[in-house]
DNA sequence: AATTTAAATGTAAACGATTACATCAAAAGA
DNA sequence: TCTTTTGATGTAATCGTTTACATTTAAATT
């Protein structure tokens, strides 16, 4: 593959005229533009990443932390964030941290090593400590995920707020015995999602319960199956139940399809994230939408205007309760 | 950020002990080891892989093409990847091309501009004959989608035969009347599993109706849907349906719960891919697994040889039928 | 025609690493 | 003791760009 040198040689001119006809930079006749592109041209010249990388010590490459590649909730967001920074010449590296981690240091090492020029992490299981550290000297954004009172730009939605609508939602439709479907609170969403469905509750003077509150190991499936048959074990069970992922809903849906109880008729359910699942289940899902594609759109804009040096601040989305026939009654 | 001649400076020695000491290469005395090391460590020194990679020509970094982040077909390839990437000193970018040769260009770009050292592309819309150029100068291995008679090395199962697989199993149920919900032929597994549809009707003497084969315009559940609502349609039904796809299938579940209709009694159904999703709706779905993580794994160890100089052929893995609900009658 | 101004192009240093080759000192062998 | 060998380290070129600055050339002004 030719080399700039050799593309200024056939031309007949220096690799710096070269450089700027390659850049529309400085000034550069009509004559010898025709000549440099035509060389270009004739030698098929590709110019080097890594020699202008290296030179103008940028890489335009951002990275994206997501905990796992299968977790569908990050599809959408991730489409925002391609857009935006393909249409400002920027590319991004889908990283997948396994929630481990040494790939995590691989990844914060890439923008040390100025192999990336920033990060937009949307891995709640991110280590906040070294991430702020990092942000020190380094361009981060935080994205639907985010650490309270830190230093970091952040965009998310009011996650508590959306919770609150939900269990209004289900309330007004006269549901008085409401379930949680919680997951772990050492992440943030979970503990505000927790505050929602606790205020909506008193606020209508409903009483708060720990044994309709069941606190999952996990988002997979799996566990909203497992959550929902706790549930349904009680003596008196809750006649409706929000949970905090799609996943967990769905889970939940499986188990009351397969004890034959029939939804919403016997018992409502509400999810939250409107992954493209769930309106392909039976029946279709009441969910909280958060705007997925804007809210990565958002981020990416962020990230650019803080690697150009500008001053970022946070922003908080709008949610939307999507009313499916899970709660149709 | 300090640079190697720092660091150099600080430990009393030139930038290429500090190189060898980095590198683990040529002979260094455990003292000056010793102090290299300290200068690293007090000046927090990060080798920039800019100059490292323009050096050696070389990125480090292998591309995934792939039609869009939102399939999850994708997601247990991507990580069989990146696992066998990573252990290797790789990191994967991951590009969704959109099916746009826009974007395609752009990816094609990064690898002649030395950005990255190979491709693995899962796309079946790629253009083939600018990515078999490319594959003349570059790295390039091809992931469960193939070009026949091409020069490029694929990783793939046998498709045919897994249709096949899955047609007998639903003829020796009985069922003699099977339709088939394919997609675009335009894609080789489209092709490939139709022909082994027909071959495994053939062998038992079933006839093959063109009523019964519905072509989609997108593998979207909601094509499924369209779909089995055209075949239910017919004046004869077919009692069993084979999917190309995991989500056609899921959307055919869908319209025969819709319609009260059992499956599997009055109607069987197979998917292909195995998608997480496909053993959470009611009923359960059989379908045809590919071994997903081995073949985005070998196809990584494929393009990390190749990249190394080393000669690939090209493999097809084993496959396996996965009976569920959908078929248990 | 002489001078000033502007446009076009070239020269060479810089980015940050790696590495072939040269050099030097110490250990080994004669 | 003198030569040879080996191990340790330094020197400087190199990878492919960009760009500040210098220089040349052409156009405009007087």
């Amino acid at each position: 593959m030719a080399n700039i040198l050799e593309v200024a040689r056939r031309a007949g001119v220096s690799s710096a005229t070269v450089s700027r006809v390659l850049n529309k930079t400085g000034t550069v006749s009509s004559n010898t533009r025709f000549k440099v592109e035509k060389a270009i041209e004739e030698l098929k010249y590709e110019p080097s990443m890594l020699g202008r990388n290296l030179r103008n010590s940028e890489s335009r490459l951002l990275l994206v932390l997501i905990p796992n590649f299968s977790n569908p909730y990050y599809t959408e967001i991730i489409n925002g964030i391609e857009d935006y920074s393909i249409a400002n010449g920027y590319n991004i590296l889908l990283c997948e941290t396994d929630s481990n981690p040494d790939r995590e240091n691989i990844f914060f090492n890439m923008v040390k090593n100025k192999l990336a020029d920033g990060i937009i992490s949307m891995d709640p299981t991110v280590n906040m400590q070294k991430l702020t550290e990092l942000a020190d000297e380094h361009p981060i954004i935080l994205c639907s995920e985010y650490d309270e009172g830190g230093s970091i730009p952040y965009v998310a939605i009011d996650n508590e707020s959306a919770a609150y609508k939900a269990i209004k939602h289900l309330i007004k439709l006269g549901n008085h015995n409401i379930g949680l479907i919680n997951t772990d609170e050492k992440f943030l969403y979970a503990r505000q999602r927790r505050k929602g469905y606790e205020r909506a509750l008193k606020e209508f003077n409903l009483p708060i319960r720990n044994e309709w509150i069941y606190t999952t190991a996990g988002l997979d499936f799996q566990h909203g199956v497992q959550a929902m048959r706790k549930l349904l074990q009680l003596n008196e069970k809750p006649s409706a139940v929000f949970a905090v992922s799609d996943t967990l809903a769905i889970g939940a849906l499986k188990e009351l399809n397969v004890r034959g109880l029939n939804v919403p008729d016997d018992l409502s359910v509400v999810g939250f994230d409107n992954i493209s699942f769930s309106n392909m289940t039976t029946p279709t899902l009441t969910t909280v939408a958060q705007p997925m594609y804007k809210m990565g759109f958002t981020a990416a804009s962020m990230l650019i205007n803080s690697i150009k040096g500008r001053k970022v601040e946070s922003v908080i989305l709008d949610y939307e309760l999507i009313i499916r026939e899970s709660t149709m009654k």
